[in-house]
DNA sequence: CTGTGTGCAAAGCTTTTGCACTACT
DNA sequence: AGTAGTGCAAAAGCTTTGCACACAG
């Protein structure tokens, strides 16, 4: 798979990284966009606030939610779920799998090539498919 | 497999249930287990909060979470992570996987003969296996 | 009587809402 | 000038902490 463009720090870019998700690239929204897609990453919303507020305060914390939630709905990056009230966001947002790691806290993507899910239960009555999300729980060896 | 012994409704065998999994069984946690004993099901801390409290006011919520969590410490109880802040607990430990429509929010077990993980990667190095969660996210057919 | 365990009010988080403001048309 | 979109303070909601009380040895 080629390396996916995205990714980069460049303001103009993500300007128009932006626009091809139909998201109006205000300096807000740059900013933070720019947090996630320095590269493929896994980053809580906190570290966002925080990473973006590194020199001034420049965003506030109801914005980032927002706005997050806002690149979630237009598929510019996807949440994942670990831990009861822990919410990752994932700039990559091509179908794969994670392991996390309970001691550290670490999530690691799992390489798609090295995934084989076999994933054929009939679906309830009347729905369609729209995602499978798969978390391989470790812990380290003690 | 046979079907397992520990949902009830009877207070002395949920004393018993409770003693096995090395919980006091004091009557805010009987009354907590009640609720999610009372047969295979998945419920948010919310919905045990006031199917415990329908009557009066008998338990707190903050004895709720912490009964929950150790519950689920214990083995008791399964957390299952669904959807930013949104929390299931599911009496049923057995090794499973569940459907979610995010329509209707209906949480659903998914029969072990018919879902079947080839889970093969390499686990990162030195740690070790502690569980597999996948969620088969669908929506109702438009 | 002492030490461990328990329940819950209050505190501390995380996330959403509602509204003043902005900027396109 | 009107209307849709935006950012954030304040509100709401979820979860944990810290401590007074209870209970077992």
């Amino acid at each position: 798979m080629k390396f996916d463009t995205k990714y980069t720090s460049d303001r103009n870019q993500i300007k128009h990284v932006l626009e091809n998700h139909n998201i109006r690239p205000t300096s807000q929204r740059i900013d933070i966009a720019r947090v996630l897609l320095a590269k493929p990453q896994h980053l809580s919303a906190e570290e966002i606030f925080s990473q973006v507020n590194k020199k001034d305060d420049l965003v506030s914390k109801a914005t980032v939610y927002n706005t997050l939630n806002l690149f979630v709905d237009e598929d510019l990056i996807k949440q994942v779920l670990i831990d009861s009230s822990y919410v990752f966001y994932d700039s990559n947002t091509e179908p794969h799998h994670h392991f996390y790691n309970e001691d550290t806290g670490l999530l690691q993507d799992i390489d798609d090539q090295e995934m084989l899910v076999r994933a054929t239960p009939k679906l309830p009555k009347d729905t369609v498919l729209t995602g499978i999300d798969v978390v391989i729980r470790v812990k380290n060896q003690s």
